[in-house]
DNA sequence: GAGTTTGAAACT
DNA sequence: CAGTTTCAAACTC
């Protein structure tokens, strides 16, 4: 632009700002045009990673917004640690931020006046009150902040300091251009909006914080041996109140939605952990859930600042949280698109469990999620474990669920859900749940990654004696740097994280690109390499159909396993570690697997009647099936309830992968036709194990496994003409593979969403 | 915690 | 496709 121009525009206005209508405008809206105009080259920068990538998702996408909002939980928590000045930080944009901030917090302890008081408790309250204004509002929060005859006008996160950082300016402001549409960046903005429309307050406010604090978080490397007793603290906190959690799911739940959940809780709750209070903005930023926030917040508020412990915490959840942005992101996107399902398609699938409210799952993204999912249920379990000493079952992967535990949560977000009356509604509902879940699980993951942090292996083997092991993923790759099958990591669609104690590690975010390559090089070999190990035979095999009875539930291997001496009794069996039966595909000797033998025999154990119809039953009813077995559990919760604690072990296992598939690729894969397939779907193998969970997850994980093993087989199978299963066992029936309904379903599926980006 | 066992994944 | 090797989880002590 020419001076000319500049001027012009200046003198324009100028004009305007004197026009009283300009003024009247302004009264009305938080946005300041300066601000935006700086907002929105930094927001390119930060954000946006927007699209997941392939596998992605994780990688780039979440990185970097992972980042994005990763600062402002930090800064929450920072806070007020802040002061003491990180400027240091210079290259990403958020710390650009923290230079800005460090004025205003140094200069006025803005901070204060900013946070906490106003926006927090805005942010918390309001949130669910009004989802859709938090765009709006927020900035208007800012400004007050900003504005406040505290908040120096110059120093604050206004342009002053900021303009020269964009970051700042951006991270304050996105509310405002998303709304305003102002900028170019209508993905970004919509994204970031979308993104955390409850954390926009805390967002925004944590932004600037954020900003101000920077990345100290991802920075801020502690081992503070207290963080897990900090974290105790506030997790149990966070996890007590079902409330709390709730407020969380609101925060996940699109906007029109949001409002439709009960607020109280929300608000009281959270106000009323003055951690939460500070820290809570940021978290939520983070959580785009919320879910996170919850814990976070506890956390990080909790410890009234060590940095460390909080800072350990965020460490923790972060990667997590790239996830849960990641979705929450998605979600907006998709919200906002819902209107045109198509383009939510390819994002979103949705599936609608059993009760008819649909889950979304983010294709890209899903492995992250999904592996987090997975994760998060081991974490879920783990942190069950420890901070719910109790509850064993409530295992968190089920997460939303278990989080939420009070029932008040869980109903809450069942009314929801209920409440949406139309399939969209339902959908983003579910979106929202669904990521809520995924962000609770994650969050839930993180903290017990933070927790575990100290000795991966010790904890894993907790975990795993705990029977919860699953929980999250964790490797102890050496040789194969992660870039393998072999590292569970990798196989789930995941970055390796702090409790990894792998090697040579090339399974992170900052190798993305390796990673990607990698999984596309397996993927060429064996398409089907991602997805999930388990999956719901029943209907869709009809070739294993043929026992189908093989598998106690619907549920099976997708390759079979190929035990000779733990007669598949251990996990080193895969059908059985999956929780499944053992089915024809299986070149088991001496099957002795729990959850069905391979000649089927087995099956009976878990029920008397064979499964093998499970076409038929599933077709006309996958329930009746599932009343049969308790394994099944058909998506219902009811069965939950009443499931037996089994091998625990199993459980998870089974619902880990189904978990794993499910955010790997199988997210993608689920169609919207899916609904159907969940109907039958139930069939994890013995799923009656897998109870403890929550029922969201269950629908989730059923609906993808199913699905995707469908998909899969169909689109390998009859789509691609590629029939071969991966192992060369079959896994596309040699038959027709679905029988009736699930090819529909196939079809509709997107494809192989696998963690390829764009294939 | 170290070592062994096991079977999937990868390789030939 | 089958056999072998590699690998890391699962398991045992």
């Amino acid at each position: 632009m020419d001076t000319t121009q500049k001027t012009q525009i200046t003198s324009s206005l100028s004009k305007f700002e004197d026009s009283p209508v300009f003024n009247y405008i302004n009264s009305l809206s938080p946005i300041k045009p300066v601000k935006s105009i700086h907002l929105t080259p930094a927001f390119n920068l930060l954000s946006f990673a927007s699209h997941p990538s392939i596998f992605t998702s994780p990688h780039v996408s979440s990185h970097k917004e992972s980042r994005f909002l990763k600062r402002h939980n930090y800064m929450d928590q920072s806070k007020p640690v802040l002061s003491s000045g990180e400027g240091t930080k210079v290259s990403t944009s958020g710390e650009a931020c923290l230079e800005a901030g460090q004025p205003c917090n140094s200069s006025a302890g803005l901070p204060e006046n900013f946070d906490p008081g106003v926006s927090l408790d805005d942010a918390s309250l309001e949130l669910p009150n009004e989802p859709l204004r938090y765009t709006i509002e927020l900035p208007q929060t800012l400004k007050y902040d900003c504005g406040s005859p505290d908040c120096d006008p110059a120093p604050c996160i206004t342009e002053t300091n900021c303009a020269s950082e964009s970051t700042c300016t951006s991270l304050s402001i996105v509310p405002f251009v998303h709304e305003d549409s102002e900028n170019g960046f209508p993905d970004g903005g919509v994204e970031i909006a979308g993104i955390s429309q409850i954390n926009q307050k805390g967002e925004t406010i944590g932004c600037a914080w954020e900003n101000l604090t920077p990345d100290a978080t991802d920075m801020l490397i502690f081992n503070s041996p207290n963080d897990s007793e900090a974290f105790r603290g506030v997790i149990q906190k966070s996890l007590d109140p079902g409330t709390q959690f709730c407020p969380a799911l609101i925060s996940a739940f699109p906007k029109n939605h949001i409002t439709e959940l009960p607020q109280t809780t929300v608000g009281s709750d959270e106000l009323k952990d003055p951690s939460l209070q500070t820290g809570e903005a940021g978290v939520t930023d983070c959580m785009s859930g919320s879910l996170m926030h919850n814990v976070e917040t506890g956390a990080g508020m909790s410890a009234p600042f060590s940095s460390e412990s909080s800072s350990n915490l965020h460490r923790g959840f972060r990667r997590r949280c790239l996830d849960f942005e990641m979705l929450s992101a998605r979600r907006k996107n998709l919200n906002d698109s819902s209107n045109t399902s198509s383009s939510v398609d390819n994002q979103l699938v949705p599936v609608r469990p059993v009760n008819g409210s649909t889950v979304c799952i983010v294709p890209g993204i899903g492995l992250h999620l999904n592996a987090l999912a997975i994760t998060s249920s081991d974490d879920k379990n783990t942190k069950h474990k420890t901070l719910c000493s109790g509850t064993q079952k409530l295992s968190f992967p089920t997460s939303t669920a278990s989080i939420f535990t009070p029932k008040t949560s869980q109903e809450a977000v069942h009314e929801s859900l209920a409440s949406a009356s139309t399939e969209r509604e339902t959908d983003v509902i579910e979106n929202g749940v669904q990521f809520a879940e995924d962000a609770f699980q994650a969050s839930a993951c993180a903290i017990n990654e933070e927790f575990n942090q100290i000795s991966p292996k010790k904890k894993r083997r907790r975990l795993e004696q705990a029977g919860e092991s699953e929980a999250c993923k964790r490797c102890s790759c050496k040789k194969s740097k992660c870039l393998k099958l072999y590292c569970e990591c990798f196989a789930a669609g995941v970055y390796c994280i702090e409790p990894c104690s792998c090697q040579d590690c090339f399974n992170k975010p900052i190798h993305e690109d390796i990673v990607l390559a990698t999984r596309k090089q397996i993927e060429s070999r064996n398409p089907l390499a991602f997805a999930p190990k388990v999956i719901r035979t029943s209907d869709s095999i009809p070739e294993v159909g043929d026992d189908s009875s093989k598998t106690p539930a619907s549920a099976r291997h997708k390759r079979g396993c190929n035990c000779k001496k733990s007669s598949c009794l251990k996990k080193y069996c895969e059908c059985y570690q999956g929780g499944v039966g053992c089915s024809i595909n299986c070149r088991c000797e001496g099957c002795k697997n729990a959850f069905g033998r391979k000649d089927g025999s087995a099956m009976v154990e878990t029920e008397g009647a064979p499964e093998e119809d499970e076409e038929t039953d599933l077709d006309k009813n996958g329930v009746d099936r599932d009343l049969e077995k308790p394994d099944m559990f058909d998506h219902e919760e009811q069965n939950l309830v009443s499931a037996l604690p089994t091998p625990l072990q199993p459980c998870r296992t089974s619902v880990q992968l189904r978990l794993c598939s499910k955010s790997k690729p199988l997210g993608s894969f689920i169609s919207i036709g899916s609904s159907s397939t969940v109907d039958k779907g139930q069939g994890y193998g013995k799923p009656s194990i897998i109870r403890p969970r929550n029922i969201i997850e269950k629908h989730l994980q059923t609906v993808v496994e199913d699905e995707m093993p469908e998909m899969l087989l169909d689109k390998y199978c009859a789509g691609t003409g590629i029939k071969t299963s991966p192992n060369s066992k079959r896994i596309c029936p040699p038959q027709g593979s679905t029988p009736s309904g699930r090819k529909l379903i196939l079809q509709s599926i997107p494809s192989f969403p696998s963690l390829a980006p764009q294939h």
